[in-house]
DNA sequence: CGCGCTATTGAAGCAGATCAAACATCGTGG
DNA sequence: CCACGATGTTTGATCTGCTTCAATAGCGCG
């Protein structure tokens, strides 16, 4: 029943030094380089960092100076203001972090690692200056930047127009759908998170979160021990969180 | 009581054919940049465009092939999916639009104008170019970029935590800070949106809107005769919107 | 002057929050 | 090994803020 101790998702054995042989190569800025500017990130991308859970990788206010690049692990940024907190998102191998600071040289969100996770470090300074000599890495970067506000705003939209049921729906279906895009299993999975994370997440009360996840439970689209999720019936699901809305699910 | 006909806000008379001239150049792409490079700024970004009330800048599914600088005037922006459709913003003078189409080179969101608009439209294709040759431009550009993220975190963060009162409270604080940024009179403002649209743009019904605004007329903080907004007690108004909970207000 | 659109106000219903309590799960130390 | 507390999860009962539905009022404009 144990997974492989090594895929994808797991922290590789020993540190891998090279971009062009990260297994998460294809989703960080190195995907679709030439092999020469592959060679020049690599140069400057020297640093490596490893998280247990619960360590930050910054906090609100830290400087910013580096960019951060997910090589394996779980984690959870964090926005809050006057008591509240909300979680913006929960990256995981592959991804970019740090993208919001740049605007004005300082962070403005916590990051924690949800379990061991390796980071690459990306000064932004030799970014900067690699990005004006590889016109390739210049555009995958703005491709990265954008993406970042597409997915902000697909969020918001969310937030905005969608009820409980349906936020809950797409957040799963969304997270199944990202580690498919990384040849992961997707249809059993474990989760990283809480359900208060869950719920801080998707602007709901820890409590909403757990009854939807029983309903979706006793429809039978989903099993769910602890936190080790299977899908069952993921076109049920699929449908629910595309708003297609069907019998109210009891 | 009417403003003077030519402010920066109403669309100036001639159209201004340089950066170095355009009253928002502060605010736009232009800003701290090196006279040479805003030539070389100005040598790319020829067209112009002017979009009267109603007037589609362009739509979701439209090839991304220019941003968009607002010289003037008032637009909103829209995202739908099945029926529903949300308001993620109202871009004004001096911001630029686009952004977030250029991961997939499609638009992903309509944008309407809300008023009579001057559009700079700047080829993507020539800012690349260009940023490559002109690092401090480049370095703009990565701000405005990285500032539309923070953008719609900050949406989202409002969206997941607050309540109507507050939402509310901080659109409106949030209106007149960027008129004041622009440096046009702020403590009276016209609204160019319809109270469903700011209903749509923060997640809640226009009704509920209205009754928010007629708490707020009836506590005193603010004045409102159709669109026509007038700040009374901003600062009032701002402790609401930072999550001062004052009395329930009545 | 009357039509159409936007805005306002009222009454009723409901989704999700809040409060409260039981129940797993897990690491820790006796 | 089990008892223990800490932490996380589940379920129930009640409450409330916002939506929904409905009706009225202003306002601009031909």
């Amino acid at each position: 029943m144990q997974v492989n101790p090594v895929t994808p998702l797991a922290p590789s054995g020993p540190a891998v030094i090279r971009c062009s042989e990260c297994p998460m190569g294809s989703l960080c800025m190195a995907g679709g380089l030439r092999p020469c500017d592959m060679a020049h990130l690599e140069a400057i991308a020297g640093g490596r960092r490893t998280l247990m859970r619960g360590e930050y990788l910054h906090r609100a206010g830290d400087a910013f100076v580096k960019l951060f690049a997910i090589r394996s692990g779980h984690l959870k940024t964090l926005r809050h203001a006057h008591g509240d907190c909300q979680v913006t998102g929960f990256p995981m191998a592959g991804e970019l972090l740090g993208l919001d600071a740049i605007a004005d040289g300082r962070h403005d969100s916590d990051v924690v690692a949800l379990d061991t996770c390796e980071i690459c470090e990306i000064p932004f300074d030799g970014l900067r200056e690699l990005l004006v000599a590889a016109p390739s890495l210049m555009d995958q970067f703005h491709r990265a930047l954008s993406r970042e506000i597409q997915r902000q705003q697909a969020a918001l939209f969310l937030m905005g127009n969608a009820r409980a049921e349906q936020r809950l729906a797409l957040f799963l279906v969304g997270l199944r759908a990202r580690y498919a895009a990384r040849g992961a299993p997707s249809t059993q999975i474990q989760l990283r998170m809480s359900r208060d994370d869950i719920g801080a997440y998707l602007g709901l009360t820890m409590e909403c979160v757990c009854r939807l996840l029983a309903r979706f439970r006793k429809a039978g689209w989903i099993t769910l021990t602890g936190r080790r999720l299977t899908f069952v019936d993921g076109a049920r699901l699929a449908a629910l969180a595309e708003g297609v809305c069907q019998e109210p699910l009891a």
